[in-house]
DNA sequence: TGGAATCCTGAGCCAATCACTCATGATTGA
DNA sequence: TCAATCATGAGTGATTGGCTCAGGATTCCA
């Protein structure tokens, strides 16, 4: 039950890019630095984060990555489903999991259900912004 | 971000326990049986449901496993988090978890502990006797 | 009193996943 | 043309999950 570090890799580092005011692209390097990470595993991190559509790439001499969407306008709840693949604590409540056929039969989708909607109610609204508003600079000791 | 599936067969069992009027203790291969799991295996999740309290044992010919408590008493999210540890997203909102020095700068803490939260106020009040209600003995395609 | 039914315990195993590294190529700016 | 950067895919070592295997301990009952 927990999440990848995908996730708070990919988290701190949007919220480093967030608290950017410049809009030059930020080199990885710098990136992975700041978070005492490969850069390398950040790369491929980006990688699925520019194919959702969360940060847009420049190749080639001062190029890096940047926000493709203002802070405001990027939800947690996507950068995690995202970053996990889904966010669901059960294979069966997955989004785009067909019904098993005994769904009416069955006591455990209920709370397999409830725990996915309450994490999405949690963090549906909450924005990148929010978040980046809390110095990040620092890194975390696993 | 997926639960064991010793959560969900754990989940299936005591609901099933919990459905027969009896109080007379059910050997566990006949769960076993109900479940479609081999008796070792649930064997093994039974162990730990029985060192948290959850059931009680009886040993030798008839014997069997019956609830120690009664279904109403029992606190899905204590089930959870007996049988996966700790229902935390993240390391660092573990239960035991010392906090980590950098929390006043965290930016991804903030996200993990709503999500804990969330979690447990959903299914914090939630009792077995609530989902046992709903027929069990179907098996399920995982 | 012995054997069958049950729970109890620990070791082991295989496949999948995670958190990376390695190697190399493609693009761009100066 | 070269250095800086992103892009891509393969590989790897450790860990975990979901079991199986083997055998033991306890209790009931004929």
């Amino acid at each position: 039950m927990r999440l990848s570090a995908r996730s708070e890799y990919g988290l701190r580092a949007l919220a480093a890019l967030a608290g950017r005011e410049a809009a030059e692209p930020v080199p990885l390097r710098e990136l992975a630095h700041t978070e005492g990470l490969s850069e390398q595993f950040l790369e491929q991190i980006f990688m699925e984060l520019r194919k959702a559509g969360f940060v847009s790439s420049t190749r080639g001499a001062h190029g890096g990555y940047t926000l493709a969407r203002r802070p405001e306008e990027i939800l947690i709840f996507d950068l995690l489903e995202t970053l996990e693949g889904d966010l669901a604590p059960y294979e069966c409540v997955a989004t785009d999991q067909p019904e098993c056929v005994q769904v009416p039969f069955c006591v455990t989708r209920q709370v397999w259900l409830k725990l996915r909607e309450s994490m999405q109610q949690a963090i549906g609204t909450m924005t990148l912004a929010e978040i980046a508003s809390t110095r990040t600079w620092e890194t975390v000791s696993r």
